[in-house]
DNA sequence: TCTAGTAGTTCGATCATCGAACTAAACCCG
DNA sequence: CGGGTTTAGTTCGATGATCGAACTACTAGA
C-alpha cells in the first residue's frame, strides 16, 4: 500500500525550484506566497509519511484523526467529517479495526448506532507521532514577540478567508445553504 | 466523479468547532497554529473545486497544474513530480487526453520519449480560475508593511522547515541520500 | 555491432470508493 | 398502542485509480 513513498519523497528532493513560470508572464510570487505553496506540499508529505508510520492509508489516517481529536464517533458523524460516504465508511472502519487502531461499540442510547472509537495503545502512539510536529509548529511563534503574533494571525485568517470565498466562487455545486449554523 | 463534492463542501459547513480536544489534555493551539489548520483543510476544498470546474480528478489536476507551470514534459518526468507510478501516468495523460486538456507531442531529440504539454485553451481556462485565488492571496500581503511581510515569510518559512524535520523523522523510509541539489 | 539501459505503454490484479438495496431500530401521530 | 416513515449501519455489485511486471521501441556505451 506504500510502494510509492519513496516515489513521493523523492519527487520532493528532485523538483528543481523550476522557472516558476515567469517565462510565461505569471507574476513572480512574493516569498510569502511560494512558503505558502510550499507548505502545503510538506504537509501532504508529513501526512503520507505518517500514515506510513500508523500503517493505514490516508483516508484512514484521516478518520484516526478525528477520533482521537474529537474522541468516539459513530460511523455517519465520522463518514461526514472525513468526506466519505457511510459505505466507504464502514470499510474504513473495517480496516482501522482489523489493524487494531479502532474498535466498535454499541451506543448504549440507540441501538441500531455504533460508536466507533481509537483504541488507547493507538491513540498514544499516533499521539506521540503528531504531538512533537504540532508542538513544534505552534513552538515557531515563540520567537515573536505579542505584535508579530498577532500580525501572522492576522494574515492567515484572510488567507483562510479569501480561499474560502475562492472555493465557493468556483463551484459549491450543491451547497446546502447552511441549514442551521 | 464527483458526486461526493457536497458531501464534501457540507462538511466544510457542519463541521463544528468542536472541543478541540481540550477535555483529552492536549494544549489549546495559539489562533496562528488554528489558522494554519484552517488553511490545509479550505485548500483542499479548493482543489476539489476546481478539479469539479475543469472536469478532472485531482490527480489530473495536479498534473496540469505541473504542466501550466513548467511547460512540455514527459510522462516519467511529470509522473515523478505528481509522485506517481509512469503506468498510472500513462492513464492519467490518457484522461487528460481524451478531455481535451493536453496533447502529446513526440520529443524531436528522443524517438522513445514524448512531450506532454497542455492545449493552449485549457490552459488559459485554468488560468483564468486559478489566477485570481493566486493574486487574491498574494495581495493579503498588501495590507502589512514591510517589517511584517518579513514577519509573515519568517514565520511561514519556520513552519515549513518544521513539516520538513519531522517528515524526516518519521519517515523517508527509502530517502535516496538527496543525490544532486 | 552487440549489449545494457531507458521511455513509454499494456496487462492483470488490487484497493478505495460509490449508489442502491437491505435490516434493524427508533420515532411519529392518529 | 401500532401502523408507516425515517435513520443508522452494513452488504453488494460496479467503477475508477493505482500498482508492479512484462513488453516494445529506441538510445548509448564498450
Amino acid at each position: 500500500m506504500f510502494e510509492n513513498i519513496a516515489r513521493r519523497l523523492e519527487r520532493v528532493q528532485t523538483h528543481s525550484p523550476d522557472a516558476q513560470g515567469r517565462e510565461l508572464g505569471r507574476p513572480p510570487a512574493r516569498p510569502a506566497t511560494q512558503s505558502l505553496r510550499d507548505l502545503l506540499d510538506v504537509s501532504d508529505d508529513f501526512a503520507a509519511a505518517l500514515a506510513h508510520r500508523l500503517e493505514v492509508n490516508l483516508t484512514d489516517l484521516d478518520a484516526m484523526q478525528h477520533l482521537i481529536m474529537a474522541g468516539p464517533l459513530s460511523p455517519s458523524a465520522l463518514a461526514k467529517r472525513v468526506g466519505l460516504s457511510t459505505a466507504a465508511m464502514t470499510t474504513a472502519i473495517d480496516r482501522l479495526e482489523a489493524v487494531g487502531h479502532v474498535r466498535r461499540r454499541a451506543n448504549p442510547d440507540d441501538r441500531r448506532s455504533v460508536l466507533v472509537e481509537a483504541r488507547p495503545e493507538s491513540r498514544q502512539r499516533a499521539m506521540g507521532l503528531l504531538m512533537p510536529m504540532i508542538g513544534a509548529v505552534d513552538a515557531v511563534l515563540d520567537d515573536f514577540d505579542e505584535h508579530d503574533q498577532r500580525v501572522i494571525t492576522r494574515y492567515l485568517s484572510r488567507v483562510v478567508e479569501t480561499y474560502r470565498g475562492h472555493s465557493a466562487r468556483l463551484g459549491a455545486p450543491h451547497a446546502p445553504e447552511a441549514a442551521g449554523r
